[in-house]
DNA sequence: TAAGATTGAAAACTCAATCTTT
DNA sequence: AAAGATTGAGTTTTCAATCTTA
């Protein structure tokens, strides 16, 4: 890579991430109208779901979802009250605590899972070939 | 089209476009480091550039940058306040603003710039080939 | 009645300060 | 002092209601 992209070709890069960001709006907005919470909440259970029967502490959860921690803490006390996690001291830090999803945050992970594919589905499929899918997950597997 | 994507395939896709998100954040830091706004407004004064010497409509702005029209008015009163555009009313629809770029407005574009694009270049040079670029803006322009 | 725009109140987010334990 | 987690205060965003004009 000593070629500098062109400015068209960054351009055209700003315009993928833009359109990706409405794209996550989209997805919010079709899951709230159906009762569903968003996809924060969605990475939370997820990386929860993937470590089970472990759970996670909650620093690392943020580390897994990128969500900043000074907004965790009351993002889980949401999930929580909702009971579709748990949260437990930790027995080796007792500073810390280690959460759980519980058996109805599995329940609703599975009931966003389909609007979530669906949106993800619609927008690539749409606008690309078969050929251009292969690709493209070529490509994005490296990044 | 008629084959159906694999579930890993669209968890390929989700991972895409979550890892942009965290790209939209960095980018957002490293604006507000160096004392520039973020990419919201960075959107609105692209359009505005882009039609100068003509104006936007308040809902065209909406429309085009896929802000919330509820945000857009304070959104809109705060680029004012640092007069970065300016409100003219509407001549054919007395109901309606006409938006404009300032000449500070244009400033405040072209020192962003350098920046968003930095990252955009980073971040996606740093993992993929050349070859793997053309190709991405080849399926991208379909985007 | 509907469209463009604004505003008030509530929810969410961000930053810094704080508390507890290491 | 540093790390994990929480909390308070200020800002931003969102939702619904409102105002003005078409």
């Amino acid at each position: 890579m000593s070629k500098k992209p062109s400015a068209t070709t960054i351009s055209a890069w700003a315009k993928l991430v833009r359109t990706q960001t409405l794209l996550v709006d989209q997805i919010n907005t079709s899951l709230s109208a159906a009762g569903l919470p968003g996809l924060a909440w969605y990475d939370v259970l997820l990386e929860l779901h993937r470590v089970q029967p472990k759970g996670l502490r909650q620093y690392e959860i943020g580390e897994k979802t990128l969500l900043t921690k000074h907004n965790l803490s009351r993002l889980i006390d949401k999930l929580e009250d909702e009971q579709l996690l748990e949260r437990r001291n930790c027995d080796e830090d007792s500073r810390g605590k280690v959460v759980f999803i519980t058996a109805e945050g599995k329940k609703r992970l599975k009931q966003m899972w389909p609007i979530y594919a669906e949106h993800l589905s619609t927008f690539f499929e749409s606008k690309l070939t078969l050929a251009d899918i292969t690709q493209l997950e070529k490509i994005l597997a490296k990044l």
